[in-house]
DNA sequence: CTCAGTGCAAAAGCTTTGCATAATA
DNA sequence: TATTATGCAAAGCTTTTGCACTGAG
């Protein structure tokens, strides 16, 4: 991608196949991945890579703002394609799945929260935890 | 604290020394605490004790409702009793000051936002990261 | 040619676990 | 006395780091 050569060539950061193909994993990948679903899911393609690289390039595209990265309440963490509109995520604690919505969440603390008011917020971030509808449908324990 | 010794009974766990002084050091301290820091906290009053009994005492309180584990997007986690009010954090990336509002984000979300209306929210964060109003004065590079 | 990036192995940081002992109910 | 809890040491999992080698610019 056109956009992302150039963010690393300003930085003098170079363009190796290892990232390049990192990146891709992550764009490909259905919703949020964590570094070693992106290890894995490269291996086929780079066969000797190693999981360090996963992570130094990680650790890079969250400094060049590429990607962000996500707290889901788990001892890892998760990585997505920096988003084009702000966006949450619901977590269900039974079968794991990951609903993004949208929500102004910033600017709704920039009206309504003094504190928030004279801050610079540079990173937001909602962790959500409950019970989706399927799974409180299915299970008896999860009410409203 | 009575409701804590009945909390214990109720589901037949035992109330040690160990325990009481380790819930005594979370609600003592002034905010947010990691297990290191409650392990050090506690170190004179109970000089024997280990860090794994720091570990599952904080697990154990978790699921019992007293306390909440809160992420800062660290590699480990923080303590606080849990709150009678609904509040949230903002981190200073920083000073690492840590800075607690107030805002109903759970109804707001249940009001605006459709996915999470057949959801059931047993637990809400929100992970705010920025640069504090005296951190901004101070530095040069971080505008509003 | 030079410096950033990589692979490998080792280490570090946080958290969990197995097991024998100690303490609560 | 019957479990539950603890201390200790060891292991586990995720992430980082040192170092010599490789490769992009």
């Amino acid at each position: 991608m056109k956009a992302t050569r150039q963010t690393l060539n300003e930085r003098g950061l170079k363009i190796t196949n290892q990232r390049t193909v990192i990146l891709e994993a992550i764009r490909h990948s259905p919703g949020h991945v964590d570094a070693d679903e992106v290890y894995r899911s490269i291996h086929r393609r780079l066969p000797r890579v190693s999981l360090s690289t996963v992570y130094r390039s990680l650790q890079r595209f969250k400094e060049l703002g590429l990607i962000d990265e996500l707290h889901f309440a788990e001892e890892h963490h998760h990585y997505e394609l920096k988003p084009a509109r702000e966006h949450y995520h619901l977590v269900c604690l039974e079968c794991g799945r990951v609903t993004e919505f949208q929500y102004p969440l910033v600017s709704a603390l920039k009206k309504n929260v003094p504190e928030a008011r004279d801050f610079a917020i540079t990173g937001s971030e909602i962790t959500l935890t409950g019970y989706c509808a399927d799974c409180r449908r299915r299970g008896t324990r999860h009410s409203q």
